[in-house]
DNA sequence: ACTATCGCTCAAACA
DNA sequence: TTTAAAATGG
DNA sequence: TGTTTGAGCGATCCATTTTAAA
């Protein structure tokens, strides 16, 4: 579809059925009998009253004042208004807060001249409200206002936030993503959504999701309000809960227990923070208990376990790190960092240099003047080699991998299943990009076909052709077999931490990687990873520690 | 997966 | 009147 | 002095309208 297509009268409503219509075919029994009603009952409004609803669920609200409401498209709106809240799909009884959060600055100001109240003119809005809700009695104010604007408020959000979160899968997309395709904003894959498959087989499925995110705003809640009661039994609530045996529903959880985890440990309560810890198999779990272990011997063996089978770079690093300093008092530790030496990832090149907005930058322009060429290549790169080289596999249908028309990548693309389900097709690919012109063709012929399609693996806008060309040219496919395969297997976790700078001697097959490192800054632990293994497949890799100078 | 993430910067603690 | 941030809507 | 650690920041579709604050 072109930029700039026009959409058809009411397409917000025709965009939210479609959405109603889907979700509720996919998971009809998943809904509550009351739920599946109001879905009828909404179906069964005028057409003028299903608009202004949904208009006002896209917007911010979520109390509007109905003649802050306008629509073309919507004829006899105080009509329609008055539907919706006769059949219960809006409320109009806001409190004296919500009213007056509704009223402009000059509206306030304007109030105040009513009621005789003497103000200075250059008062803010904040200071006017202030003083009106001061000098007035609450019942006055109330009644002013009722009598003065019409307030209303759609009701059953969350039925929608639900139906939402079970079209897409996610409760991060909305009906935005419609009007996006609608007018060639962005283009996504035409991939073959399988209609039959389920993201969520039990409503207990849903809910524990939804519960996850419900928590963590209360516990965000109570810790805003310096609430440390509330916290804490939101904690106990966290602890008690029964595991689920989904993988994305284990993840969230793992992932509250250790934001949770953290939050008591600022406090110093590090008997509830290591009970969260306890729980979660996620990082950083493990290193935030080594931390807070009291027993220094206890943590050294516990480093010592994370260092045999780290689950993630950062719990090598802080093994190796945490091991080294122990050292001194603990001989176990000792002998651990004794046997297990480790050699510098990547060799330091130093550069003065006089300072500028991007140290990258800056290290480039210094890379030239040495013969170099080269582009700030980081993540954005590799991953969209990874994207282009297995773009068939990424959109390939395997059952459940597409639910809706509006993804990126498939369903399962930070699970372990990504891998295990494509495997076949994955290692098929890897062997013929050896053949080193198939790898160029492949990516660049791809990259000319899929130019702008959606991909989570392609950033678009930024990817810069010559930079497509020189690194898919230099890179020997061995190279790039190992790289994208690593990728392959765990393509989100696996996608960040890609050195800075991609060079390469235009002419000869020379070319490196660097990571750039500014005054203060240092090798983060992903970072360290993918120098290692460039490195130990023989590619030439730097660390380019920058200083600034004063230029005169 | 934009109450999420990645990488940079800064400052304090640490060796 | 100007500027910037927030909200809106295609 | 250099390194480690934790916290904080920016940047996401984008053109136009509305609102607040000078
Ligand atoms: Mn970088
Ligand atoms: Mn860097």
């Amino acid at each position: 579809m072109s930029e700039n297509a026009r959409l058809p009268a009411g397409y917000y409503l025709i965009n939210f059925e479609t959405m109603l219509r889907e979700a509720s075919a996919r998971y009809e029994d998943l809904l509550r009998p009351e739920e599946s009603q109001l879905v009828d009952q909404f179906l069964a409004l005028p057409l003028n009253a299903r608009r202004l609803y949904v208009r006002m669920l896209m917007r911010k609200g979520p109390w509007f004042r109905e003649d802050g409401l306008s629509y073309a498209e919507i004829e006899d709106l105080p009509k329609s208004s008055e539907i919706l809240c006769h059949q219960g799909f809006c409320e109009t009884e806001a409190s004296l807060t919500d009213m007056v959060a509704l009223l402009k600055r000059d509206e306030i100001a304007e109030g105040l001249e009513r009621c005789g109240i003497e103000f200075p003119k250059a008062l803010r809005r904040e200071a006017l409200l202030q003083l009106w809700v001061e000098r007035t009695s609450a019942d006055a104010l109330t009644a002013d206002l009722r009598l003065r604007y019409h307030f209303l408020r759609p009701l059953h959000e969350e039925l929608w936030e639900l139906v939402s979160f079970m079209f897409f899968g996610n409760s991060d997309q909305d009906l935005s993503d419609f009007v996006l395709a609608d007018i060639g904003r962005i283009h996504y894959e035409n991939y073959a959504v399988d209609t039959s498959a389920r993201l969520f087989q039990t409503r207990h499925d849903i809910d524990f999701l939804r519960s996850m995110r419900s928590i963590r705003e209360q516990f965000e809640e109570a810790k805003l309000a310096g609430n440390a009661e509330s916290m804490g039994l939101l904690t106990d609530q966290v602890l008690a809960m029964e595991p689920h045996p989904g993988i994305r529903q284990q993840r969230r959880y793992h992932r509250l227990l250790n934001d949770v985890g953290r939050e008591w440990e600022r406090m110093e309560d590090f008997g509830r923070a290591s009970r969260c810890y306890a729980l979660s198999q996620l990082p950083p779990a493990r290193e935030r208990l080594a931390r807070i272990t009291q027993d220094p011997s206890r943590a050294c063996a516990m480093a010592i376990q994370m260092a045999a089978a780290p689950l993630d770079p950062s719990e090598e690093r802080f093994a190796r790190v945490f091991l080294k300093r122990q050292g001194k008092r603990e001989p176990e530790a000792a002998r651990w960092t004794q046997s297990h030496p480790e050699a510098p990832p990547a060799p330091i090149l130093r550069f003065a240099l006089p300072r500028q907005d991007s140290v990258e930058m800056a290290v480039l322009e210094a890379a030239r003047e040495l013969g170099w060429a080269g582009f700030f290549a980081e993540n954005l790169l590799w991953n969209a080699l990874f994207g282009l080289v297995f773009w068939e596999e990424l959109f390939a249908p395997v059952p459940g991998a597409f639910v809706h028309t509006f993804q990126n990548a498939p369903m399962d693309i930070a699970t372990p299943d990504f891998f295990t389900r494509r495997e076949i097709a994955i290692r098929a690919r890897l062997a013929m990009i050896e053949d080193h012109a198939y790898l160029v063709r492949r990516v660049l012929e791809t990259a000319n076909a899929k130019w702008g399609v959606a991909s989570a693996f392609l950033s678009w806008r930024h990817l810069d052709r010559a930079m497509l060309q020189a690194a898919v040219e230099h890179v020997p496919s061995p190279v790039m077999a190992s790289i994208l395969g690593t990728m392959a297997v765990n393509p989100r976790a696996f996608s960040s931490g890609f050195p800075d700078l991609f060079l390469y001697k235009p002419g000869s097959r020379e070319w490196a990687l660097w990571e750039v490192k500014g005054p203060g800054d240092a090798l983060r632990p992903e970072q360290e990873r993918w120098l290692r293994q460039f490195r130990r497949l023989g590619c030439s890799v730097a660390l380019a520690r920058v200083a600034w100078v004063v230029e005169r």
